[in-house]
DNA sequence: CCTGGGATATTTTTT
DNA sequence: ATATCCCAGG
């Protein structure tokens, strides 16, 4: 074992070194972009292990996302080979939620809840707001959202909120509807996000014994992205560190990018308070990125008042300049992207998956999206409409939620006439009725539809053999794995069947979804620790964007650049910088949202180790429409020049062909492409022609002409349609 | 009870 | 441009 210590040890730094040999006692470690950070929680853990201060399950380690848990135990184990290793390693979310499927009980949870996202919430306040009788109109459900989640991560519950309640809105609307959502989710066995967080809080607090049982097993907490902790996940650090006190921090608050959603760079300082005997290290080598690109990112983030003066070095060289890119429009911004894409690859033998394009907001992939599926280059697209909030996929986990918690009437309710079964809005208000009456679930009233008032008795059939169905499925899980039940419950519900004979293009995928879905399911019985259906179910809900990115497929990365945080590539760009964009507009008004603003851009220029690409566009088209004329950001002025390189007409790189501008008005009906292709490729009588959501189909005639040309196509799949050319989306077949 | 057309909001970032 | 919501008519 000696040995394998020293072999550790040397692979650190000194100040890396004393970090993770100082095992004992509170540790704050400020570790600047690319200095090692990771290095230093994984290299500590294994530490830990191996000179066997710790056993494997007494540590637990707070990552940022699931996928740098797994990365940091299958490094440790490399770096240990022999022992076991450490099972409490995730996010917040995915520990806390661990914890309390174990001891939910005491606070009146089966350990089967269910884990609500945002659009599961969404739906919940606006029941309440129709329940309540609230005038709907006048109520943003999404501002209630967010009061609601303000208030969890502040830990204030819906009794002092009440009491504390200032304006209107507080008083009247969001206080009414906080106590009805809770209730809600009491009833329903499930949690939100926040309730993963504050509900193990009032666990604690109200049964010490858990807590004891919990301090004695933690001896060794580790937390990363420490900067990026919200008031909730501090109470927890602090209440699970005090008997130990071997709490080990690492953060940076120049890479602090969560404010906007509770998160308080102050907990570095509270640190410093509430355990005054804490070690500090400092991390100040960079290993990733060029001089250059270090020097550009630290010239914007110093104009930031409140932050902690530390500069960053490297014995890199200066590498190259950063590239900036200014074009007249998105389009073309998408298409500089590409081509110097396509040049890296070409001059510098670079491979795709060495490529990130970074944007602040995910409604800027979809056109970047278009320019790479143009020239033919592969990407990812991480984060935006996740896999698992699809329509269809959630329809599937629905039912499976049902299978596994009957209690959770809001599954139910999303099913119960899906597909269509004759069980329609007033059957279901009529039974919820008679659920509320009784004091029992709807599931429990479904099963007693008999002595439900006034339901027809064709509804009261279709009534039991949905209930037959469902309780065929629960009897089911003893006897199949959950791959097979779940397959076996798309194929009696109908699904494939269903979408097989829309016979759409969107129809496939959405069945492709399903097929990935239960594939989804086989891989995780064979792989996870709870291999159940509601193990599976669990997971699925706190899975993070990051976490289904496949880092080594050949492909372009496209993703936000918070998603971006503690990911590094070769070359980088950051796209949209223009004000209003990056700084968003409403943050140049108030001073801390600025200095976010500048702490993203830093984030996101430290990601690149070799060459970052900085572009503009000087008009971008909003939701279709308008176009917003804009002027570069001021994040690109902030950089010392010498540092940048202007990219201009001139250094773009030979393309096979350019693009043809789309002519501002067109005489004839004829030459009307939509395809953004090398040669036009006009629309006609007889065209073969493919359709996003048609699919293939064959063009009978075009009438008009400009904006207001019609083609009338006959699809092979649906028949004949009359479509508005300009946004029918044809292209060639 | 179901369908489809029209109106409407959507774009800040996420566990 | 697209997704979702709402309502009238079948």
């Amino acid at each position: 074992m000696r040995i394998d210590i020293q072999r550790l040890l040397a692979d650190l730094n000194e100040p890396q070194r004393q970090a993770v040999t100082h095992t004992e006692g509170p540790v704050l470690v400020l570790a600047g972009a690319g200095s090692g950070k990771t290095r230093v929680l994984t290299y500590r853990i294994a530490y830990l292990i191996a000179t066997g201060t710790a056993l494997p399950w007494q540590i637990l380690a707070m990552t940022f996302t699931n996928k740098a848990a797994q990365e940091m135990r299958q490094r440790v184990a490399t770096l240990v080979p022999g022992a076991e290793l450490p099972q409490w390693v995730g996010t917040f979310h995915s520990v806390f939620a661990r914890i309390l499927r174990r001891e939910g009980d005491r606070l009146g949870y089966d350990r089967n809840f269910a884990i609500y996202d945002e659009q599961d919430q969404l739906t919940l306040i606006k029941n309440g707001i129709r329940e309540l009788r609230l005038q709907g109109d006048e109520i943003n459900p999404r501002a209630v959202r967010g009061a609601i989640s303000k208030a969890k991560n502040q830990l204030i519950f819906p009794e002092e909120y009440e009491r504390k309640a200032e304006t209107f809105f507080e008083r009247e609307i969001v206080s009414p509807l906080y106590h009805y959502y809770q209730r809600m989710l009491k009833t329903n066995n499930a949690m939100d996000f926040d309730d993963l967080l504050v509900q193990p809080i009032v666990l604690f607090d109200r049964f010490p014994d858990v807590l004891t049982r919990y301090q004695e097993q933690f001896r060794y907490i580790l937390v990363d992205e420490y900067q990026d902790t919200n008031r909730a996940q501090y109470t927890l650090l602090k209440q699970l560190a005090q008997r130990y006190r071997n709490l080990c921090v690492v953060g940076d608050d120049d890479q602090s990018i969560y404010r906007w959603r509770g998160a308080d760079v102050g907990n570095i300082l509270n640190f410093q308070q509430d355990f005054k005997d804490c070690a500090i290290y400092r991390l100040e080598q960079n290993y990733r990125s060029t001089k250059t690109i270090l020097g550009a990112a630290h010239s914007v983030v110093r104009n930031n008042v409140n932050r902690w003066e530390k500069r960053l070095w490297t014995d890199r060289g200066e590498g190259e300049k950063v590239g900036v890119v200014a074009t007249d429009s998105d389009r073309e911004e998408a298409f500089r992207v590409v081509s110097l894409i396509e040049r890296e690859v070409y001059q510098n033998k670079r491979s795709f998956k060495d490529f990130a394009v970074l944007y602040r907001t995910n409604a800027q992939s979809r056109i970047l999206e278009q320019a790479l599926r143009d020239a033919g280059i592969a990407y990812e697209i991480v984060g935006g409409v996740r896999f698992f909030e699809r329509k269809e996929v959630k329809d599937v986990l629905a039912y499976l939620r049902v299978v596994c918690n009957p209690a959770e009437s809001f599954s139910l309710k999303r099913i119960i006439n899906f597909p269509l079964r004759g069980i329609g809005a007033t059957t279901v208000s009529k039974v919820e009725e008679f659920a509320r009456a009784k004091q029992i679930p709807l599931f429990s009233a479904l099963e007693r539809v008999d002595e439900v008032p006034a339901i027809a008795a064709r509804t009261k059939e279709s009534i039991k053999h949905f209930v037959k169905l469902i309780n065929k499925y629960r009897s089911l899980r003893s006897e199949l794995s959950p791959a097979e039940l779940a397959t076996a419950l798309v194929e009696e519900v109908g699904f494939r069947r269903m979408l097989k004979e829309e016979g759409t293009d969107e129809a496939r995928d959405r069945l492709n979804n399903i097929d990935e879905l239960l594939y989804a399911i086989a891989s995780h019985s064979s792989n996870a620790e709870d291999p159940s259906l509601e193990g599976f179910l669990q997971h699925v809900s706190l899975l993070t964007d990051v976490d289904s990115w496949d880092d080594r497929a050949n492909v372009v990365t496209l993703m936000t650049l918070h998603s971006a945080k503690g990911l590094e590539f070769p070359v980088v760009f950051i796209t949209g910088l223009e004000e209003g964009l990056f700084p968003l507009a409403n943050s140049a008004m108030d001073q801390r949202d600025l200095e976010e603003e500048r702490r993203l851009f830093y984030v996101g220029a430290t990601r690149a180790k070799e060459k970052l690409y900085l572009t503009w566009a000087a008009s971008r088209r909003r939701w279709g429409m308008e176009e917003r004329v804009s002027r570069p950001s001021r994040f690109l002025m902030e950089i010392d020049s010498e540092y940048i390189e202007l990219l201009g007409e001139r250094d773009r790189p030979p393309r096979r062909a350019r693009r043809p501008e789309r002519p501002a008005e067109r005489r004839s009906p004829m030459p009307a492409w939509e395809d953004e292709s090398q040669e036009p490729n006009p629309i006609y009588a007889g065209r073969r022609v493919h359709h996003p959501k048609f699919g293939h189909g064959t063009v009978i005639a075009v009438d008009g002409a400009d904006e207001r040309a019609r083609v009338v196509v006959l699809f092979d799949a649906v028949g004949e349609k009359t479509l508005v050319l300009k946004y029918a989306n044809l292209r060639p077949a």
